[in-house]
DNA sequence: AATAAACGTTGACGCAACGTCAGCCGCAAG
DNA sequence: CTTGCGGCTGACGTTGCGTCAACGTTTATT
Protein backbone atom coordinates (compact mmCIF):
# COMPACT_ATOMS: atom_id res chain seq x y z
CA UNK A 1 0.00 0.00 0.00
CA UNK A 2 1.65 3.65 -0.74
CA UNK A 3 0.35 6.79 -0.22
CA UNK A 4 0.44 10.22 -2.13
CA UNK A 5 0.56 13.36 0.27
CA UNK A 6 -3.08 13.91 -0.19
CA UNK A 7 -4.16 10.29 1.00
CA UNK A 8 -1.40 10.44 4.03
CA UNK A 9 -2.72 13.66 5.05
CA UNK A 10 -6.35 12.51 5.25
CA UNK A 11 -5.24 9.32 7.13
CA UNK A 12 -3.19 11.35 9.66
CA UNK A 13 -4.99 14.15 10.19
CA UNK A 14 -2.36 16.48 9.36
CA UNK A 15 -1.86 18.77 6.45
CA UNK A 16 -0.02 18.42 2.86
CA UNK A 17 2.04 21.69 3.70
CA UNK A 18 2.88 19.67 7.40
CA UNK A 19 4.29 16.46 5.42
CA UNK A 20 6.37 18.59 3.22
CA UNK A 21 7.27 20.61 5.66
CA UNK A 22 8.43 17.13 7.56
CA UNK A 23 10.13 16.10 4.39
CA UNK A 24 11.93 19.11 4.16
CA UNK A 25 13.55 19.03 7.36
CA UNK A 26 14.58 15.62 6.86
CA UNK A 27 11.94 14.74 9.91
CA UNK A 28 9.77 12.00 7.62
CA UNK A 29 11.12 11.38 3.76
CA UNK A 30 9.01 9.84 1.65
CA UNK A 31 10.05 6.43 0.71
CA UNK A 32 9.95 7.62 -3.41
CA UNK A 33 10.09 10.38 -5.43
CA UNK A 34 8.13 9.16 -8.90
CA UNK A 35 9.08 10.00 -12.41
CA UNK A 36 6.74 13.32 -12.09
CA UNK A 37 8.41 14.50 -9.01
CA UNK A 38 5.46 13.36 -6.33
CA UNK A 39 6.23 11.87 -3.02
CA UNK A 40 5.15 8.45 -2.29
CA UNK A 41 5.07 7.21 1.14
CA UNK A 42 4.47 3.92 2.37
CA UNK A 43 3.58 1.13 5.46
CA UNK A 44 6.96 2.48 6.88
CA UNK A 45 6.53 5.81 7.02
CA UNK A 46 2.73 5.51 8.10
CA UNK A 47 4.39 3.76 11.09
CA UNK A 48 6.95 6.52 11.77
CA UNK A 49 4.49 9.53 11.05
CA UNK A 50 1.88 7.87 14.20
CA UNK A 51 5.27 8.24 16.14
CA UNK A 52 5.84 11.63 15.00
CA UNK A 53 2.83 12.61 15.97
CA UNK A 54 2.97 11.41 19.45
CA UNK A 55 6.05 13.09 20.16
CA UNK A 56 4.50 16.39 18.53
CA UNK A 57 1.04 15.62 21.11
CA UNK A 58 3.57 15.90 23.86
CA UNK A 59 5.16 19.25 22.46
CA UNK A 60 8.46 18.09 21.94
CA UNK A 61 10.10 20.49 19.00
CA UNK A 62 10.80 18.42 16.02
CA UNK A 63 14.34 18.84 16.00
CA UNK A 64 14.45 16.54 19.23
CA UNK A 65 11.78 14.02 17.88
CA UNK A 66 14.15 13.33 14.71
CA UNK A 67 16.88 12.83 16.40
CA UNK A 68 14.90 10.27 18.93
CA UNK A 69 12.81 8.25 16.04
CA UNK A 70 15.88 8.15 14.07
CA UNK A 71 18.28 7.04 16.67
CA UNK A 72 19.55 3.30 16.11
CA UNK A 73 18.42 2.67 19.67
CA UNK A 74 14.48 3.13 19.03
CA UNK A 75 12.36 0.90 20.26
CA UNK A 76 8.62 1.48 18.87
CA UNK A 77 7.38 -0.49 22.23
CA UNK A 78 9.17 1.41 24.84
CA UNK A 79 8.42 4.59 23.18
CA UNK A 80 4.71 4.12 23.33
CA UNK A 81 4.81 3.26 26.95
CA UNK A 82 6.43 6.17 27.30
CA UNK A 83 4.19 7.89 25.28
CA UNK A 84 1.34 6.63 27.70
CA UNK A 85 3.10 7.69 30.83
CA UNK A 86 3.68 11.47 29.55
CA UNK A 87 0.27 11.74 28.48
CA UNK A 88 -1.14 10.97 31.72
CA UNK A 89 0.82 13.05 33.17
CA UNK A 90 -0.17 15.83 30.23
CA UNK A 91 -3.40 14.78 30.89
CA UNK A 92 -2.66 16.38 34.95
CA UNK A 93 -1.53 19.22 33.91
CA UNK A 94 -4.07 20.06 31.59
CA UNK A 95 -6.52 19.29 34.99
CA UNK A 96 -4.51 21.59 37.08
CA UNK A 97 -4.78 24.47 34.37
CA UNK A 98 -8.32 23.84 34.09
CA UNK A 99 -8.67 24.08 38.13
CA UNK A 100 -7.26 27.34 38.31
CA UNK A 101 -9.64 28.90 35.50
CA UNK A 102 -12.42 27.31 36.79
CA UNK A 103 -11.36 28.95 40.54
CA UNK A 104 -11.45 32.37 37.75
CA UNK A 105 -14.25 31.49 36.75
CA UNK A 106 -16.27 31.40 39.99
CA UNK A 107 -14.53 34.16 41.00
CA UNK A 108 -15.88 36.60 38.33
CA UNK A 109 -19.44 34.71 39.22
CA UNK A 110 -19.35 35.27 42.85
CA UNK A 111 -17.91 38.82 43.20
CA UNK A 112 -21.28 40.43 42.37
CA UNK A 113 -23.35 39.35 45.70
CA UNK A 114 -20.23 39.32 47.63
CA UNK A 115 -19.78 40.28 52.03
CA UNK A 116 -17.19 42.58 52.52
CA UNK A 117 -15.86 39.22 54.49
CA UNK A 118 -16.41 37.14 50.95
CA UNK A 119 -14.54 39.62 48.63
CA UNK A 120 -11.74 39.48 51.11
CA UNK A 121 -11.91 35.84 50.83
CA UNK A 122 -11.90 36.03 47.50
CA UNK A 123 -9.00 38.35 47.14
CA UNK A 124 -6.80 35.88 49.16
CA UNK A 125 -7.30 33.05 46.64
CA UNK A 126 -6.85 35.06 44.15
CA UNK A 127 -3.18 35.56 44.80
CA UNK A 128 -2.72 32.34 45.49
CA UNK A 129 -4.28 31.46 42.77
CA UNK A 130 -1.78 33.89 41.07
CA UNK A 131 1.30 32.19 43.34
CA UNK A 132 0.03 28.89 42.42
CA UNK A 133 0.14 29.20 38.74
CA UNK A 134 3.29 31.04 38.52
CA UNK A 135 5.49 29.69 40.76
CA UNK A 136 3.64 26.51 41.85
CA UNK A 137 6.06 24.09 40.49
CA UNK A 138 9.19 25.87 41.75
CA UNK A 139 8.16 26.52 44.82
CA UNK A 140 6.57 22.99 45.54
CA UNK A 141 9.79 21.47 44.09
CA UNK A 142 11.69 23.56 46.49
CA UNK A 143 9.94 23.30 49.78
CA UNK A 144 7.85 19.84 49.32
CA UNK A 145 4.01 19.61 49.55
CA UNK A 146 3.20 19.61 52.96
CA UNK A 147 5.17 23.52 53.70
CA UNK A 148 3.39 25.12 50.80
CA UNK A 149 -0.05 23.73 51.56
CA UNK A 150 0.33 24.50 55.19
CA UNK A 151 1.57 28.32 54.59
CA UNK A 152 -1.50 28.47 51.85
CA UNK A 153 -3.46 27.54 54.94
CA UNK A 154 -2.38 29.73 57.40
CA UNK A 155 -2.82 32.57 54.57
CA UNK A 156 -6.58 31.85 53.74
CA UNK A 157 -6.72 32.10 57.79
CA UNK A 158 -5.91 35.24 57.73
CA UNK A 159 -7.99 38.44 59.10
CA UNK A 160 -8.12 41.98 56.99
CA UNK A 161 -6.87 43.12 60.34
CA UNK A 162 -3.90 40.33 60.42
CA UNK A 163 -3.44 40.85 56.56
CA UNK A 164 -2.97 44.58 57.44
CA UNK A 165 -0.52 43.88 60.16
CA UNK A 166 1.57 41.77 57.62
CA UNK A 167 1.78 44.68 55.37
CA UNK A 168 2.70 46.73 58.08
CA UNK A 169 4.81 45.32 59.37
CA UNK A 170 7.01 44.73 55.62
CA UNK A 171 6.52 48.79 55.23
CA UNK A 172 8.40 48.63 58.56
CA UNK A 173 10.78 46.34 57.73
CA UNK A 174 11.46 48.04 54.55
CA UNK A 175 12.48 51.79 56.85
CA UNK A 176 14.21 49.70 58.96
CA UNK A 177 16.47 48.28 56.13
CA UNK A 178 17.09 51.50 54.76
CA UNK A 179 18.43 53.19 58.20
CA UNK A 180 20.70 49.91 58.90
CA UNK A 181 22.03 50.42 55.77
CA UNK A 182 22.99 54.06 56.16
CA UNK A 183 25.39 52.57 59.03
CA UNK A 184 26.47 50.33 56.68
CA UNK A 185 27.03 47.39 59.20
CA UNK A 186 24.94 44.57 58.52
CA UNK A 187 25.71 43.11 62.13
CA UNK A 188 24.81 46.24 63.86
CA UNK A 189 21.82 47.13 66.02
CA UNK A 190 19.79 48.40 63.19
CA UNK A 191 20.64 45.54 60.98
CA UNK A 192 19.18 42.94 63.38
CA UNK A 193 16.76 45.01 64.33
CA UNK A 194 15.57 44.89 60.31
CA UNK A 195 16.08 40.83 60.83
CA UNK A 196 13.80 40.80 63.83
CA UNK A 197 11.05 42.39 61.74
CA UNK A 198 11.52 40.03 58.63
CA UNK A 199 11.54 37.24 61.00
CA UNK A 200 8.11 38.66 62.32
CA UNK A 201 6.62 39.36 58.89
CA UNK A 202 7.55 35.89 57.74
CA UNK A 203 5.55 34.51 60.51
CA UNK A 204 2.72 35.68 59.23
CA UNK A 205 2.25 33.26 56.65
CA UNK A 206 5.11 30.49 57.60
CA UNK A 207 3.76 27.61 59.69
CA UNK A 208 6.66 27.44 61.45
CA UNK A 209 10.40 29.19 62.28
CA UNK A 210 13.63 27.79 61.82
CA UNK A 211 16.71 29.60 61.73
CA UNK A 212 17.75 27.10 58.83
CA UNK A 213 14.87 27.74 56.14
CA UNK A 214 15.10 31.54 57.92
CA UNK A 215 18.90 31.52 56.22
CA UNK A 216 17.91 29.58 53.07
CA UNK A 217 15.45 32.19 52.25
CA UNK A 218 17.38 35.07 53.11
CA UNK A 219 19.99 33.47 50.72
CA UNK A 220 17.49 33.11 47.86
CA UNK A 221 17.04 37.22 48.28
CA UNK A 222 20.44 37.67 46.34
CA UNK A 223 19.95 34.08 44.41
CA UNK A 224 16.74 34.94 43.02
CA UNK A 225 16.35 38.43 40.79
CA UNK A 226 12.77 38.61 41.07
CA UNK A 227 13.25 39.16 44.76
CA UNK A 228 16.61 40.82 44.24
CA UNK A 229 14.54 43.33 42.30
CA UNK A 230 11.57 43.22 44.63
CA UNK A 231 13.81 44.75 47.60
CA UNK A 232 16.13 47.04 45.25
CA UNK A 233 13.03 48.87 44.20
CA UNK A 234 10.94 49.67 47.49
CA UNK A 235 14.38 49.83 49.39
CA UNK A 236 17.25 50.98 47.43
CA UNK A 237 20.43 49.34 45.69
CA UNK A 238 21.84 46.40 47.62
CA UNK A 239 18.89 45.90 49.80
CA UNK A 240 18.50 42.06 49.58
CA UNK A 241 22.38 41.65 50.01
CA UNK A 242 22.21 44.14 52.88
CA UNK A 243 18.82 41.58 54.09
CA UNK A 244 20.54 38.62 53.20
CA UNK A 245 23.80 39.62 55.41
CA UNK A 246 21.61 40.82 58.36
CA UNK A 247 19.61 37.89 58.72
CA UNK A 248 22.89 35.38 58.30
CA UNK A 249 24.41 37.62 61.68
CA UNK A 250 20.59 37.09 62.72
CA UNK A 251 21.01 33.61 62.72
CA UNK A 252 24.00 32.83 63.56
CA UNK A 253 23.99 34.98 66.56
CA UNK B 1 6.53 53.91 42.89
CA UNK B 2 7.31 53.86 39.59
CA UNK B 3 9.64 51.12 37.32
CA UNK B 4 11.52 51.29 34.34
CA UNK B 5 11.98 48.60 32.15
CA UNK B 6 14.64 47.06 34.03
CA UNK B 7 13.32 46.64 37.05
CA UNK B 8 9.82 45.90 36.28
CA UNK B 9 11.61 42.75 34.13
CA UNK B 10 13.47 41.84 37.05
CA UNK B 11 10.37 42.33 39.29
CA UNK B 12 7.89 39.91 37.56
CA UNK B 13 10.63 37.83 36.20
CA UNK B 14 10.27 38.37 32.16
CA UNK B 15 12.45 39.84 29.50
CA UNK B 16 12.82 43.59 28.32
CA UNK B 17 11.74 42.47 25.27
CA UNK B 18 8.70 40.99 26.37
CA UNK B 19 7.53 44.36 28.08
CA UNK B 20 8.43 46.07 24.79
CA UNK B 21 6.62 43.53 23.12
CA UNK B 22 3.55 43.67 25.72
CA UNK B 23 3.58 47.49 24.52
CA UNK B 24 3.60 47.50 21.16
CA UNK B 25 0.60 45.01 20.98
CA UNK B 26 -1.11 46.97 23.32
CA UNK B 27 -1.56 44.95 25.99
CA UNK B 28 0.69 46.65 28.61
CA UNK B 29 1.47 50.27 28.16
CA UNK B 30 3.53 51.83 30.26
CA UNK B 31 2.36 54.85 32.75
CA UNK B 32 4.43 57.30 31.17
CA UNK B 33 6.83 57.84 28.68
CA UNK B 34 9.64 60.50 30.51
CA UNK B 35 11.40 62.83 28.48
CA UNK B 36 14.40 60.28 27.46
CA UNK B 37 11.73 58.24 25.99
CA UNK B 38 11.56 55.91 28.61
CA UNK B 39 9.34 54.00 29.72
CA UNK B 40 7.80 54.41 33.07
CA UNK B 41 5.42 51.80 34.93
CA UNK B 42 3.70 52.28 37.83
CA UNK B 43 2.09 49.80 40.53
CA UNK B 44 -0.87 49.36 38.34
CA UNK B 45 0.99 48.21 35.43
CA UNK B 46 2.44 45.88 37.91
CA UNK B 47 -0.79 44.66 39.30
CA UNK B 48 -1.66 44.00 35.02
CA UNK B 49 1.13 42.57 34.55
CA UNK B 50 1.06 40.08 37.17
CA UNK B 51 -2.72 39.45 36.23
CA UNK B 52 -1.62 38.79 32.16
CA UNK B 53 1.39 36.37 33.16
CA UNK B 54 -1.36 34.29 35.89
CA UNK B 55 -3.21 33.84 31.92
CA UNK B 56 -0.47 33.22 30.71
CA UNK B 57 0.66 30.20 32.53
CA UNK B 58 -2.27 29.03 31.94
CA UNK B 59 -1.26 29.00 28.55
CA UNK B 60 -4.16 31.69 27.41
CA UNK B 61 -2.72 33.16 24.20
CA UNK B 62 -1.96 37.08 24.13
CA UNK B 63 -5.17 38.15 22.28
CA UNK B 64 -7.15 36.52 24.32
CA UNK B 65 -5.44 37.73 27.41
CA UNK B 66 -5.89 41.09 26.10
CA UNK B 67 -9.45 40.85 26.12
CA UNK B 68 -9.49 39.62 29.29
CA UNK B 69 -8.24 41.54 31.13
CA UNK B 70 -9.12 45.00 29.43
CA UNK B 71 -12.80 43.58 29.44
CA UNK B 72 -15.76 44.39 31.85
CA UNK B 73 -16.24 41.12 33.93
CA UNK B 74 -18.87 39.34 31.58
CA UNK B 75 -16.05 39.26 28.54
CA UNK B 76 -14.13 38.23 31.12
CA UNK B 77 -15.94 35.23 32.11
CA UNK B 78 -17.29 34.25 28.73
CA UNK B 79 -13.24 34.18 27.77
CA UNK B 80 -12.32 32.29 30.36
CA UNK B 81 -15.10 29.94 29.95
CA UNK B 82 -13.92 29.75 25.82
CA UNK B 83 -10.43 28.78 27.55
CA UNK B 84 -11.87 26.04 29.73
CA UNK B 85 -13.13 24.59 26.75
CA UNK B 86 -10.37 24.43 24.59
CA UNK B 87 -8.80 23.03 27.65
CA UNK B 88 -11.51 20.37 27.87
CA UNK B 89 -11.20 19.40 24.36
CA UNK B 90 -7.38 18.83 24.70
CA UNK B 91 -7.77 16.71 27.70
CA UNK B 92 -10.15 14.48 25.51
CA UNK B 93 -7.90 14.17 22.85
CA UNK B 94 -5.40 12.89 25.05
CA UNK B 95 -7.93 10.34 26.15
CA UNK B 96 -8.35 9.21 22.60
CA UNK B 97 -4.36 9.27 22.06
CA UNK B 98 -4.11 7.31 25.88
CA UNK B 99 -6.47 4.68 23.89
CA UNK B 100 -4.24 4.37 20.83
CA UNK B 101 -1.20 4.06 22.92
CA UNK B 102 -2.69 1.12 24.70
CA UNK B 103 -3.73 -0.78 21.38
CA UNK B 104 -0.55 -0.11 19.69
CA UNK B 105 1.21 -1.83 22.83
CA UNK B 106 -0.80 -4.45 22.67
CA UNK B 107 -0.75 -5.02 19.11
CA UNK B 108 2.90 -5.68 19.31
CA UNK B 109 2.73 -7.88 22.44
CA UNK B 110 0.40 -10.50 20.64
CA UNK B 111 1.82 -9.40 16.93
CA UNK B 112 -1.92 -8.30 16.02
CA UNK B 113 -2.42 -5.94 13.33
CA UNK B 114 -3.43 -2.61 13.38
CA UNK B 115 -5.28 -0.37 10.27
CA UNK B 116 -3.43 2.76 8.96
CA UNK B 117 -6.44 4.14 10.25
CA UNK B 118 -6.36 2.97 13.64
CA UNK B 119 -2.83 4.16 13.45
CA UNK B 120 -4.04 7.64 14.07
CA UNK B 121 -6.87 7.78 15.98
CA UNK B 122 -7.16 10.68 18.36
CA UNK B 123 -4.64 12.88 16.07
CA UNK B 124 -7.89 13.47 14.09
CA UNK B 125 -10.24 15.88 15.24
CA UNK B 126 -13.33 14.09 13.59
CA UNK B 127 -14.96 12.28 16.68
CA UNK B 128 -15.00 15.21 19.45
CA UNK B 129 -18.28 16.47 18.76
CA UNK B 130 -19.26 13.40 20.46
CA UNK B 131 -17.53 13.57 23.08
CA UNK B 132 -18.91 16.77 24.35
CA UNK B 133 -21.98 14.62 26.68
CA UNK B 134 -18.91 13.65 28.91
CA UNK B 135 -16.67 16.17 28.69
CA UNK B 136 -18.47 19.23 28.00
CA UNK B 137 -20.54 22.68 29.11
CA UNK B 138 -23.94 20.21 29.41
CA UNK B 139 -22.57 17.86 31.69
CA UNK B 140 -21.44 21.14 33.69
CA UNK B 141 -25.56 22.26 33.66
CA UNK B 142 -26.24 18.37 34.07
CA UNK B 143 -24.69 17.91 37.13
CA UNK B 144 -23.99 21.24 38.43
CA UNK B 145 -20.64 23.34 38.42
CA UNK B 146 -20.17 21.63 42.15
CA UNK B 147 -20.25 17.83 41.23
CA UNK B 148 -17.92 18.18 38.20
CA UNK B 149 -15.45 20.44 39.64
CA UNK B 150 -15.33 18.05 42.91
CA UNK B 151 -14.88 14.74 40.74
CA UNK B 152 -11.54 16.50 38.51
CA UNK B 153 -10.47 17.65 41.70
CA UNK B 154 -9.85 13.60 43.34
CA UNK B 155 -8.23 13.40 39.51
CA UNK B 156 -6.33 15.97 40.36
CA UNK B 157 -5.17 15.10 44.14
CA UNK B 158 -3.62 11.34 42.35
CA UNK B 159 0.14 11.04 42.08
CA UNK B 160 1.22 11.06 38.36
CA UNK B 161 1.34 7.04 38.57
CA UNK B 162 -1.68 6.10 40.38
CA UNK B 163 -3.21 8.53 37.58
CA UNK B 164 -1.06 6.47 34.97
CA UNK B 165 -2.71 3.10 35.92
CA UNK B 166 -6.02 4.53 36.25
CA UNK B 167 -5.76 5.35 32.56
CA UNK B 168 -4.18 2.46 31.33
CA UNK B 169 -6.95 -0.19 33.42
CA UNK B 170 -9.76 2.35 31.52
CA UNK B 171 -8.14 2.09 28.57
CA UNK B 172 -7.30 -1.87 28.96
CA UNK B 173 -10.85 -2.26 30.02
CA UNK B 174 -12.42 -0.79 26.54
CA UNK B 175 -10.25 -3.05 24.94
CA UNK B 176 -11.27 -6.20 26.97
CA UNK B 177 -14.71 -4.94 26.44
CA UNK B 178 -14.65 -5.04 22.38
CA UNK B 179 -12.99 -8.67 22.69
CA UNK B 180 -15.49 -9.90 25.19
CA UNK B 181 -18.21 -8.61 22.80
CA UNK B 182 -17.10 -10.52 19.58
CA UNK B 183 -17.48 -13.88 21.75
CA UNK B 184 -21.14 -12.82 22.32
CA UNK B 185 -21.63 -14.08 25.63
CA UNK B 186 -21.67 -11.56 28.67
CA UNK B 187 -21.17 -14.31 30.89
CA UNK B 188 -18.18 -15.80 29.23
CA UNK B 189 -14.30 -15.30 30.23
CA UNK B 190 -13.59 -12.59 28.48
CA UNK B 191 -17.18 -10.79 29.62
CA UNK B 192 -15.92 -11.37 33.47
CA UNK B 193 -12.05 -10.27 32.55
CA UNK B 194 -13.65 -7.15 31.83
CA UNK B 195 -15.96 -6.95 34.52
CA UNK B 196 -12.90 -7.94 36.60
CA UNK B 197 -11.33 -4.73 34.67
CA UNK B 198 -14.25 -2.35 35.56
CA UNK B 199 -13.81 -3.48 39.55
CA UNK B 200 -10.09 -2.67 39.67
CA UNK B 201 -10.90 0.59 37.77
CA UNK B 202 -13.52 1.92 40.36
CA UNK B 203 -10.65 0.99 42.85
CA UNK B 204 -8.78 3.81 41.96
CA UNK B 205 -11.80 6.53 42.79
CA UNK B 206 -14.20 4.06 45.43
CA UNK B 207 -12.96 3.51 48.68
CA UNK B 208 -14.57 0.31 49.49
CA UNK B 209 -16.32 -2.04 46.99
CA UNK B 210 -19.41 -3.88 47.22
CA UNK B 211 -21.01 -6.01 44.76
CA UNK B 212 -24.23 -3.98 45.14
CA UNK B 213 -23.09 -0.71 44.23
CA UNK B 214 -21.25 -2.32 41.50
CA UNK B 215 -24.10 -3.74 40.19
CA UNK B 216 -25.69 -0.53 40.65
CA UNK B 217 -23.23 1.64 38.75
CA UNK B 218 -23.68 -0.98 35.80
CA UNK B 219 -27.13 -0.54 36.08
CA UNK B 220 -27.07 3.44 35.84
CA UNK B 221 -24.40 2.66 32.94
CA UNK B 222 -27.78 1.50 30.66
CA UNK B 223 -30.06 3.78 32.28
CA UNK B 224 -28.37 7.16 32.06
CA UNK B 225 -27.55 8.16 28.52
CA UNK B 226 -24.71 10.08 29.03
CA UNK B 227 -22.56 6.78 30.47
CA UNK B 228 -24.09 5.01 27.61
CA UNK B 229 -22.79 7.18 25.07
CA UNK B 230 -19.04 7.54 26.69
CA UNK B 231 -19.27 3.89 26.45
CA UNK B 232 -20.69 3.76 22.60
CA UNK B 233 -18.48 5.83 21.85
CA UNK B 234 -15.13 4.87 22.71
CA UNK B 235 -16.29 1.24 22.35
CA UNK B 236 -18.91 0.35 19.78
CA UNK B 237 -22.55 0.14 20.23
CA UNK B 238 -24.44 -1.78 22.92
CA UNK B 239 -20.82 -1.28 24.91
CA UNK B 240 -22.74 -0.34 27.99
CA UNK B 241 -25.31 -2.70 27.79
CA UNK B 242 -23.08 -5.79 27.38
CA UNK B 243 -20.70 -4.65 30.24
CA UNK B 244 -24.35 -3.86 32.52
CA UNK B 245 -24.69 -7.62 32.01
CA UNK B 246 -20.89 -9.08 31.89
CA UNK B 247 -21.24 -7.31 35.30
CA UNK B 248 -24.04 -8.40 36.64
CA UNK B 249 -22.93 -12.00 36.09
CA UNK B 250 -19.81 -11.16 37.77
CA UNK B 251 -21.51 -9.86 40.91
CA UNK B 252 -23.95 -12.65 41.17
CA UNK B 253 -21.48 -16.05 40.40
C1' DA C 1 -8.57 14.64 -29.09
C1' DA C 2 -9.58 18.50 -26.36
C1' DT C 3 -10.47 20.30 -22.11
C1' DA C 4 -11.42 20.84 -17.39
C1' DA C 5 -10.94 19.27 -12.72
C1' DA C 6 -8.20 17.50 -9.46
C1' DC C 7 -4.09 16.35 -8.25
C1' DG C 8 1.08 17.21 -7.71
C1' DT C 9 5.27 20.45 -7.37
C1' DT C 10 8.25 24.52 -5.71
C1' DG C 11 8.92 29.10 -3.96
C1' DA C 12 7.67 32.94 -1.04
C1' DC C 13 5.37 35.57 2.46
C1' DG C 14 2.77 35.68 7.05
C1' DC C 15 1.90 34.42 11.95
C1' DA C 16 2.87 34.24 17.37
C1' DA C 17 5.92 35.43 20.95
C1' DC C 18 9.51 36.63 21.61
C1' DG C 19 15.55 36.19 21.39
C1' DT C 20 19.17 38.52 19.70
C1' DC C 21 21.79 41.45 17.39
C1' DA C 22 23.22 46.53 15.80
C1' DG C 23 23.39 51.33 16.28
C1' DC C 24 22.28 55.25 18.70
C1' DC C 25 21.04 58.57 22.85
C1' DG C 26 21.29 60.25 27.86
C1' DC C 27 23.67 60.58 32.11
C1' DA C 28 26.33 59.75 36.34
C1' DA C 29 31.11 58.26 37.88
C1' DG C 30 36.00 57.98 37.67
C1' DC D 1 36.43 63.19 28.81
C1' DT D 2 35.48 58.82 28.19
C1' DT D 3 33.64 54.83 30.10
C1' DG D 4 29.91 52.19 31.33
C1' DC D 5 25.27 51.47 32.09
C1' DG D 6 20.83 51.76 30.88
C1' DG D 7 17.36 53.46 27.78
C1' DC D 8 15.58 53.58 22.81
C1' DT D 9 14.30 51.84 17.99
C1' DG D 10 14.66 49.01 14.04
C1' DA D 11 15.40 44.65 11.94
C1' DC D 12 16.34 39.92 11.31
C1' DG D 13 16.07 34.92 13.32
C1' DT D 14 13.32 31.22 15.34
C1' DT D 15 9.54 27.19 15.13
C1' DG D 16 5.88 24.91 12.84
C1' DC D 17 3.37 25.44 10.01
C1' DG D 18 -1.10 28.36 6.97
C1' DT D 19 -1.85 30.43 2.85
C1' DC D 20 -1.28 32.21 -1.43
C1' DA D 21 0.75 32.05 -6.44
C1' DA D 22 2.46 30.00 -10.47
C1' DC D 23 3.11 26.04 -12.81
C1' DG D 24 3.36 20.84 -14.24
C1' DT D 25 0.59 15.89 -14.31
C1' DT D 26 -2.98 12.79 -14.20
C1' DT D 27 -7.60 11.60 -14.71
C1' DA D 28 -12.38 12.24 -16.08
C1' DT D 29 -15.53 14.08 -19.13
C1' DT D 30 -16.98 15.92 -23.17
Amino acid sequence: MTYTVQKLAALAGVSKRTLRYYDQIGLLKPAEINASGYRIYTEKEVDLLQQILFYRALEVDLNTIRSIVHSPAFDRKRALEEHRKQLAAKQQQINLLLGNVEKSIQMIERKGHMSAKEKFAGFKEEKLAENEAMYGEEVREAYGEEVVDAANQKFRDMTAVQYEEMQKTEQQLFLKIKEAMQTGNPAGTEALQAAELHRKWLAFTWPSYSKEAHAGLAEMYVQDERFTAYYENYIQKGAAQFLRDSIQHYTKG
